[in-house]
DNA sequence: AAATATTACATAGTTTTGTTATACATAGTA
DNA sequence: TACTATGTATAACAAAACTATGTAATATTT
């Protein structure tokens, strides 16, 4: 399982986390394995997040006190399930904001310029 | 001079040598320091790239056959104008349609959904 | 019944990328 | 004189994600 399948590793750096965050803004808990499962069908496949990519993500999203675990037994198996803080919502919406603004902005520089438009 | 201002370090990375490549790409020759100047410009001051960025990303390209320089005397000073090869042209446009592509698939996974649009 | 794939979490080691900080040097301005 | 801008350069460090590996239960296929 790869992060980034068709894209440069380079290019989806430092996304993952809003990534993260913005799946569990919209679905009130869910487990690593679901998040994975999540981004691969958001994305048709291009993105493929790795265990060694997720869960020390969502390790330092915990530390940081913008999520919260809870353990729950499936069978004779664990899942932990994930949750936004309140301080966990906060940072979605600006982390949201900010990913927004420089996608805004790289596509100004990657967009055509010509003699007309400089 | 930081290559990121206004946004976190991670999301930038990853986009400096796509920038660098577009920009060679409309203006046929450009040295190190007028690149930080484009870019600021076009980013409208939100994105500031370092020398210590800058000049890697640059002897990179070199390495890899991307770029060739010519050496220029601006009275004392040396300047070093950057200009894309012909491996470089082609690099330059499947770099570009790999982050228009991935910006339209992280535009989708962070686009608010619904119960009504999932 | 055995083999394989999927589900599920975890981490040590490495690589890539960019930053910080620093260095050298010329030219213009307050 | 000191600061700012122009111009190139690199060593040391930090952050992020990847590769590879490990454990283990469940489901599916042969």
């Amino acid at each position: 399982m790869y992060y980034c399948a068709m894209y440069s590793k380079e290019l989806v750096k430092g996304t993952l986390k809003t990534i993260i965050l913005k799946l569990l803004e919209e679905n009130d808990r869910m487990y690593g394995y679901e998040i994975t499962q999540k981004v691969k069908e958001l994305s048709d496949g291009k993105i493929l997040v790795k265990e060694g990519s997720l869960y020390p993500a969502l390790h330092k999203l915990v530390d940081d006190g913008l999520l919260t675990t809870e353990k729950e037994s499936i069978g004779k198996r664990v899942r932990i399930y994930y949750r936004l803080t309140s301080d966990g919502k906060n940072e979605t919406v600006s982390r949201l904001e900010e990913l927004q603004d420089f996608i805004q902005t790289i596509s100004i520089i990657i967009s055509p310029r010509t003699a007309f438009n400089v």
